[in-house]
DNA sequence: GTATTATACCCTTCT
DNA sequence: GGTATAATAC
């Protein structure tokens, strides 16, 4: 077979890391080197030239969309759909093989993945059964340590905590977790992890049947592996298994979920003889791009270094924009898109980037103001939201009755009678007589063990849920979910909330339909119906949703930080530079933080392919209160010959949205200052007005100094110069 | 006992 | 800005 097409159109580096022999390859690779192609060449090589059965290959990257990018490459390259090949997050592989291996590692068929969300619910709960104080011991700080242990690898019988009170306590909360999720079936996300490497680990069937199938296993993102997954990769390796790793230490941004870049090292350790190839030359972005991102990151300390090259010309400089605040940051990204559009380019060529979700919201309104389609990853993820989660829990207990979460979550949504003394009755007994807290119910019902009304609507609803059962292998899934939701109540319920809120609920809900309804197209005419219902209920867990509807439309792409991580767009937008915001308040006080910032900042500037815009507002509200932050100190750290600085026009007034008991924003504070004037301090330097307070003598101005931050001075004392 | 309304309180990033 | 808990109305 003719195999040059998977050579032709590539650089020395990147061809040698395609075709090497060892069995050992690391490959070090900076930001748009080619990384992902590298990966998908070297699998259409060991597949085409050296004729490995598609079977035979395990791809693992981090997110799901990363996992189907590669996936519709791999098979592009291919000219063949391959579905036999193993392409996937660690964490959607770790679940496959539970799957498959339920009953070896002692997990019901029907066992149910949950996020972040329903696993703080279930500490609350114990923490509440167990008399543990959550003023002391925030929930979610007990969350955090569970996870961490759980991604060390570490079981509740095997943690030392010493005397640590709060170690103490959430390892009595973990004690409780691990008996409630296996009682339940319930498995969170670093359970997946933690459970796939202890059945591989031990279960020697398992084991051989990984090291029989993966001949070749290629590992994307390696810098972003954490301990537990390394070790998993460890065990599900032969010593004849081919090893494919790809990373850049620069790109480490997930230090905070246990990722250790030193595994890239551990790599080398590992594996004697290991081949290291470096990609340093970018393919990507303009010179300017690659020169401001190559001069921020050499502000850490703690880097393997390589060097980034380009032959590409210098392109546009970077463009600067201070804002007055979210909504005049947002209208400027807003409009600069429309005008990108109308001079020839497309929406989906157009990414909005920031630090975290809640500063989607601004730019959502802009952008819907002048009517410019976008698309939000991530954020309050669709499977997340309250609506959606209570139409899924029908389906959940449906498919596995011993999910108490999803009883409790169905049974009080809509409201039907049963209220916390009732359900807490229903807990008592389900403890008493060793079931399920739907079983339970059951039970008490036929016991006579309830009052005539709360035995009704019990009943009642028992038997909706046996409804759904039925309709699960006897309906198409979206037509299913499609009934559940409109005889559950849930619809009346959004129908009588006020305002616009219940409104976009019932929206969501029938997207759900929608998403459905995609989701069992790509399935075989005679796929047994409760199959798809079972695979889509798993995928949605996994799945931060790219299922919902207008996916391939052109528009424009809103994401943080953490979900750009490979991706490329000719114009990227990065909003809220600013001190506090990014780099975020929490990461400021650790060095190590800040340098994951930092490379955060550097992916987010490598993204850019054309043309940067970095846009940061004077004023933001965060959580209801104005908030002046200094702009970041990233922005500094960007060669100044880089940037080009675009201030809003003079014309433009503070359309800052004032409460009636504050003053007009042309009110004069004093003769020659008022708000938005720009004003000179001999001690801070220049400023710009924000806020005054009081009146003559006694008046105090609030000025964000563009080097000392914001400040309260009396006006009387301050000695301001007007510019 | 349950449903509704009002207040308190948190608030990064992803799987 | 939104949700979870607490206090009150049904």
């Amino acid at each position: 077979m003719d195999v040059s097409h998977i050579l032709d159109e590539l650089n020395d580096a990147q061809r040698a890391a395609v075709t090497s022999d060892d069995q050992h390859l690391l490959v070090l690779a900076g930001a748009g080197s080619g990384k992902t192609r590298v990966l998908v060449h070297r699998v259409a090589w060991q597949i085409q030239a050296q004729g490995l059965n598609p079977y035979n290959v395990l791809a693992v990257t981090f997110t799901n969309k990363a996992a189907n990018e590669m996936s519709h490459r791999i098979q592009a390259m291919l000219e063949n759909p391959v579905p036999e090949l193993w392409c996937g997050t660690f964490h959607g592989i770790a679940h496959r093989t539970l799957k498959m291996f339920n009953k070896e590692a002692n997990l019901p068929s029907g066992f149910s993945v949950i996020d972040a969300d329903d696993q703080l619910r279930i500490i609350k709960r114990i923490m509440k059964d167990e008399k543990l104080d959550d003023a002391l011991w925030p929930p979610k700080q007990i969350q955090w340590l569970m996870n961490t242990w759980k991604e060390e690898g570490k079981r509740a019988k095997s943690i030392k905590t010493g005397n640590d009170l709060q170690k103490k306590a959430a390892l009595q909360v973990y004690t409780h977790y691990e008996k409630k999720c296996i009682d339940e079936g319930l498995v969170d996300f670093a359970e997946l992890l933690l459970k796939s490497f202890e059945l591989v680990q031990s279960n020697s069937v398992v084991k051989s049947y990984f090291h029989k199938r993966f001949a070749s296993v290629l590992v994307d993102e390696f810098q972003d592996t954490n301990t537990i997954q390394f070790k998993w990769l460890l065990e599900i390796l032969s010593n004849q298994t081919l090893v494919t790793a790809v990373g850049d230490d620069d790109q480490s941004i997930y230090g905070w979920r246990g990722a250790r870049a030193e595994n890239i090292l551990g790599f080398e350790k590992n594996f004697k003889a290991a081949n290291t190839v470096r990609l340093e030359q970018n393919y990507r972005s303009t010179s300017v791009i690659l020169d401001a991102a190559n001069a921020l990151i050499s502000n850490n300390q703690n880097r393997l270094g390589k060097n980034l090259w380009t032959e590409s010309n210098k392109g546009e400089p970077i463009t600067l924009y201070q804002a007055y605040h979210e909504q005049d940051e947002a209208r400027y990204i807003a409009d600069t898109i429309k005008n990108w559009m109308n001079s020839g380019g497309s929406y989906s060529e157009a990414a909005v980037i920031y630090r975290s979700n809640a500063q989607s919201r601004a730019i959502e309104e802009a952008l819907l103001r002048i009517r410019v389609p976008y698309r939000i990853y991530g954020g309050t993820r669709f499977y997340e939201r309250l609506e959606i989660k209570n139409a899924m829990s029908y389906l959940k207990l449906a498919f596995n009755p011993g999910d108490n979460l999803s009883f409790e979550r169905a049974i009080s949504n809509p409201p039907r009678g049963i209220g916390q003394k009732t359900l807490q009755n229903i807990r008592e007994a389900s403890i008493k007589f060793g079931t399920s807290n739907f079983a339970a119910a059951r039970q008490m019902s036929e016991e006579g063990l309830l009052a005539t009304k709360a035995k009704n609507s019990i009943d009642a609803f028992i038997a909706f849920i046996e409804d759904i059962k039925n309709n699960l292998s006897i309906l198409a899934l979206s037509e299913a979910i499609d009934r559940l939701i409109n005889f559950s109540g849930l619809i009346e319920v959004y129908e009588k909330e006020k305002g616009e809120k219940g409104k976009t609920r019932i929206e969501n809900l029938e997207e759900l339909v929608t998403a459905a309804k995609i989701f069992e197209e790509d399935f075989p005419q005679d796929t047994p119906l409760i199959d798809i219902a079972a695979t889509f209920l798993d995928n949605v867990s996994l799945d931060a949703g790219d299922a919902q509807a207008g996916a391939h439309e052109d528009a424009v792409q809103l994401m943080t930080l953490h979900s750009a991580k490979g991706l490329e767009f000719p114009l990227v937008f990065m909003s809220g530079l600013e001190e506090t915001l990014f780099p975020h308040i929490r990461s400021m006080d650790s060095p190590d933080q800040l340098e994951e910032e930092r490379r955060l900042c550097y992916v987010g500037v490598t993204r850019a392919k054309q043309k940067l815009y970095i846009t940061y507002a004077e004023i933001r509200k965060i959580h209801g209160s104005d908030v002046f932050n200094p702009p970041s100190r990233f922005i500094r750290e960007i060669p100044a010959e880089l940037i080009d600085e675009v201030r809003p026009r003079a014309s433009v007034t503070l359309s800052y949205e004032r409460k009636s008991s504050q003053a007009p924003k042309d009110f004069k504070i004093s003769e020659g200052i008022s708000l938005g004037q720009r004003v000179m301090h001999k001690k801070f330097g220049q400023g710009i007005v924000l806020n005054y307070e009081g009146t003559g003598d006694s008046a105090r101005v609030q000025i964000n100094f563009d080097n000392a931050g914001s400040k309260w001075l009396v006006l009387s004392f301050a000695n301001l110069e007007v510019l």
